[in-house]
DNA sequence: GATGAATGAGTGTTCATTCAT
DNA sequence: TATGAATGAACACTCATTCAT
């Protein structure tokens, strides 16, 4: 039985959330890739075997890092699937997938887009059930093509306040933007 | 004075473009920063010592490939600028830049988004130059701060085409959504 | 004084016994170097440091492992020795070697001829002693260099029973045989 | 299909052959586990990654040790196929097997009984497959099961010339003792 | 008695790069 | 043009060992 991201970024003890956080902004900066655990460990002042004490592997801090930062969206799909798909479950979802993407856009920085977290993204059990789930919910049978086309677009727009192009715009700004735009496009579209 | 992107791409000898077709491809799976130098020469069925005789670095491989894959843009850009930036001139270099998004979706892949290649697309100076060109058009001084807003969200989802939950759909029918949607949020919003 | 090694294997307490018992088992699956301290801590079901408690290195538990497992051939070596070393007494060490020997065939494993382990049968002082007098009661002042070659060989022949091409034989069919062909070599030449 | 052992050793590069030759002297001495790619490098002169040039793995090392020490076996063994295995075929076989075991003594070393070295003679498919066949010439049909047991533990006993209690003789006293001893307890049982 | 946390040295391995030929 | 050989620095990971609690 897999376990729930929730379940499982709540089971870090403090010192892997330190770690976790640690990584979260050194991948934000130079990739999964460009990180190696001596940074890591170097950011948090130790050494690297002391890293590897918490973590044995690398590829479970970037697991890690993900059951941490995938959590709330879990969270927000549960209460949407809970509510029953309605419109207003949906919109509920989408406004909630926003608000957490805006919140951390600085901190994803290059992570999101980044091939190695891709991967994991794609393999990683619990991640990928997630995102189908999420899709299932936000992409109901009653959307035509068209809509589902437009949504696919925007869930990766969505991701795109970190963009290196991007006007500078405060959160709530940028979080009522998106949100507009999405509802539009794809839940009343005409 | 910098180089064109296109003039740099032309003045490719032919082995130059064959390691640079062969890093597209491999960059497009394994993200630059996964792609060694030994998997290009393994890939070229040369050595390692030949590549180097092409690029004295890695880093001008990276470079070539971004000046091939970047001519296109700078050519629709160039037109549009002669233009004057009319809104007709404008959306021509939308439907441009679209055009050379979505028939590049495939060997793009991972490359998109890869922090590496991102890090290159904002200190090489011919590429930080051909963007601030392409979107001082795009979004001139008439645009207000939602449509701006909007417009560098969209720059980013324009490359969602690769998304890995993007419905499986034909280039055409995706540029006329992508053509659509932006026209909506941007230039025609209501 | 150099402390017998019964009289070390002795001292054990019942955990450091615990803890030898475990590294016999390993050992013989992976040879000393390829057995780790967790590993062994892991089998025991505790952590490394409750090892440490046990024995203060590594070194320490592989003389334990060399106490115990050498402790019979020392007391049939005592034996001999107050017999005094005539024809029937060494047939007699001869037989008690052999089946300490085959008896233990199966957790000896790779064991024997291990390189690491083989230091230290050399090294360890008590080990030492105890096969110096084990080849001098065996090969008295009376055998002649033919005879001392064969007892020496056969001394590594004894140890084959776990060899990978050996015929499978139940032990006391091995016993048997090995003390008939020593006998034949080595005693009654002719 | 399986290239011969000795087909293997010739196509070593003597930069290969160099490097092999390095490991055979610190196998013997620290055994396969026990020696570093670092020791190998030091020894030759060069760095690790010069040695990583030649071979692409430390096991790819070992298994050239491997085929070049066992090469000598396999061409006596094809010898005495050749020849129909005949009592003095086998004989012929025995004594080059002797032979050319003893000639090395010094070198094998620890090598011989180490149990990283073990592994890979039972589990390289070229190695395996020649000691089968070695075996299968050695002990006929006609042996009986006393034989067989003798020639398996003295198969073992064979290279029991590095053994460190071993009477110090000179090779060729120590040959025709190992022959005669053989001869005696296989082949003219009684 | 035992643990959690940490460390320093080392291991096998990879990689961008260089250079004589 | 291209190669074979080499290098130095890094990397992920392991291990024996220590120590405060």
């Amino acid at each position: 039985m897999t376990t729930s991201l929730r379940e499982r970024a709540a089971a870090c003890t403090p010192a892997q959330r330190r770690t976790i956080d640690v990584a979260i902004s050194l991948f934000a900066t130079h990739g999964v890739g460009g990180t190696s655990l001596g940074m890591i460990a170097d950011a948090l002042g130790v050494t690297k075997a002391a890293v590897y004490y918490q973590f044995s592997t690398k590829e479970a801090i970037v697991l890690g890092v993900l059951d941490v930062k995938l959590s709330p969206l879990e969270a927000a799909l549960e209460e949407a699937e809970a509510a029953g798909s309605t419109l207003a479950a949906r919109e509920g979802l989408l406004a909630a997938v926003i608000d957490v993407v805006v919140h951390n856009r600085h901190d994803l920085g290059a992570m999101q887009g980044d091939p190695v977290l891709f991967r994991y993204l794609r393999d990683h059990e619990p991640s990928r059930q997630m995102w189908v789930r999420l899709f299932s919910v936000l992409l109901g049978d009653d959307l035509d093509v068209k809509a589902r086309t437009r949504a696919a677009v925007l869930s990766s727009a969505i991701g795109a306040a970190a963009h290196p192009f991007v006007v500078d715009l405060d959160n709530e700004t940028l979080s009522v933007e998106l949100l507009d735009i999405t509802r539009r496009l794809i839940f009343r579209p005409g």
